[in-house]
DNA sequence: TCTGAAAATGGACCTTT
DNA sequence: AAAGGTCCATTTTCAGA
């Protein structure tokens, strides 16, 4: 799918803030509110947008420590690293999970409510894999920025 | 602000997709919708929920690659700091960034269109701070899991 | 919890390029 | 054809009773 200018403005608009009406949207890039709503129905069936979600602080909910930990495997076999890929994918506290090239294989970033819950993860997802070499804990003390935005200029 | 199950429920039905209308909503957790709309508006304004965006996809918009950087500051001095923080946080292409406990100080995940962007940012971003003794440089090859998902259960 | 007004969405239809 | 605009019906939101 190809994108001009008007698709751009909106892409921007509503990966800030996905609440303003499509009459609100119109105003700002010049067009109807009609032809708002035509253009954002198809970038949802092409993909383009992957959905609309509400974004809510982990803080509220308890989650008070983020921890990203860098995974090193023992065997990259396929299957075994589909089998891995698929247990981060269902554990909720992983918010990301990257298979990254050079000296780690995985980088995950969890979400937390304290130590312990980590220690009980850890143990889960990595020990009980026996596919994990070893693996490396990094403790975030401050969230300077954590967004999924996509730019879409530059 | 404390939360109940009616609460917990929809926090994660709207963290899954907040296009779902509150009689939806209210159908599934046996709520009215003017129930459901009271509630949200108050999670709105408390805080606990930061904001609805819609979520796009990096490729559609040419950003094929996802990288991952360590850096490892030369002085911990804070208004050193809190400059790169700011830098961090205006560079759109910086998706997340941590500060972190342990050897490495920041860790960014960044979102750029090829390799060459990347060695562009690098300049701006860490030779032009003076602060940077070092960085490390990881690039995701699969994204397994992208997403700011708040676990409501367990 | 119900009711109702105001707003937003999304289709139909016509016009322009 | 492809895309914009206007109009209109339906749905949704949201406040007051």
């Amino acid at each position: 799918m190809d994108l001009d200018a008007f698709d751009y403005a909106l892409l921007d608009a509503v990966q800030r803030d996905a609440t303003t009406s499509q009459q609100n949207l119109g105003e700002r890039v010049n067009l109807s509110a009609a032809a708002v709503n035509r253009r954002l129905k198809k970038m949802n069936s092409e993909g383009v947008i992957l959905g609309t979600v509400a974004r809510v602080d982990p803080v509220a909910l308890g989650y008070t420590l983020t921890v990203i930990t860098e995974v090193e495997v023992e065997n990259e076999r396929l299957d075994l690293l589909d089998e891995m890929k698929r247990a981060f994918l269902a554990c909720p506290q992983v918010q990301q999970c990257y298979y990254v090239a050079g000296e780690c294989d995985f980088l995950l970033i969890m979400l937390v409510k304290n130590m312990e819950q980590y220690t009980q993860l850890t143990r889960e997802l990595f020990f009980e894999s026996n596919n994990v070499k070893r693996f490396k804990t990094l403790v975030s003390m401050s969230n300077v920025k954590s967004e999924l935005y996509v730019p879409v200029l530059a």
